[in-house]
DNA sequence: ACTATATTTCGAATATTGTCGAAATATCTC
DNA sequence: GAGATATTTCGACAATATTCGAAATATAGT
């Protein structure tokens, strides 16, 4: 992970649209969501919908796969996995900060 | 921490040359740097450096002291620990995903 | 008050983003 | 292959971001 891809990614879930899309396919887990109800659910045109997840898929956060007629989305654990782990790394360098023994969740 | 300020955070982190200013203020360490170190070290104009400081000292993941003639700044890692929170929050509420135990380093 | 140093604000140019509707594509069913 | 449904691509527009140099501001020392 170098840091133009977390740049990448991170610019990616910091719209607000997108960041409303990644939460409801995190939320939605392994089973995933159709395009379809992303849509619905979000309540933006559809054009629009496709363009943003399209940038999350280039930047490895989200995956997409057919079933039958309609597209499944879902979050990609292990990118954002890595990307979370990135931050932690860069924030604990040299500094004792605690990030992941839920201190964090506040 | 709701969505559109975790979207602003996460904005701010996702621009090359902001994510390398913090990069370079979390290595820093409590010390901090000053603005016209920074500059040095990453090489741009003063007033883009300023300007994307100010994005970051707006959202709140960078703070800034007078000391003498010369301003330093520094990485706010509570800010960080929200906003990392946040992620793994949304990150695990359906699905179990190793961030916080030392899987996310890769 | 004048000078020197450090940083920000201003004004402007170019590039990128976010959004939409309409049209195109893909996939199944009949 | 014609029709139905789901999604993407295209073309366009307004809004915002990135960057710079020049000028303005703040702070300390003489």
């Amino acid at each position: 992970m170098n840091i133009e891809q977390a740049a990448k990614q991170l610019e990616a879930l910091g719209n607000p649209t997108r960041l409303q899309v990644y939460r409801a396919l995190v939320r939605a887990g392994d089973e995933g969501l159709p395009v379809g109800h992303l849509q619905e659910k979000i309540g933006i045109a559809a054009s629009t919908l496709s363009h943003h997840l399209h940038r999350l898929i280039l930047t490895g956060l989200v995956t997409q796969e057919r079933q039958v007629t309609t597209l499944i989305c879902r979050a990609n654990y292990p990118a954002m996995s890595t990307l979370v782990g990135f931050l932690v790394e860069e924030c604990c360098v040299d500094a004792g900060c605690a990030v992941a023994d839920g201190e964090a969740a506040a």
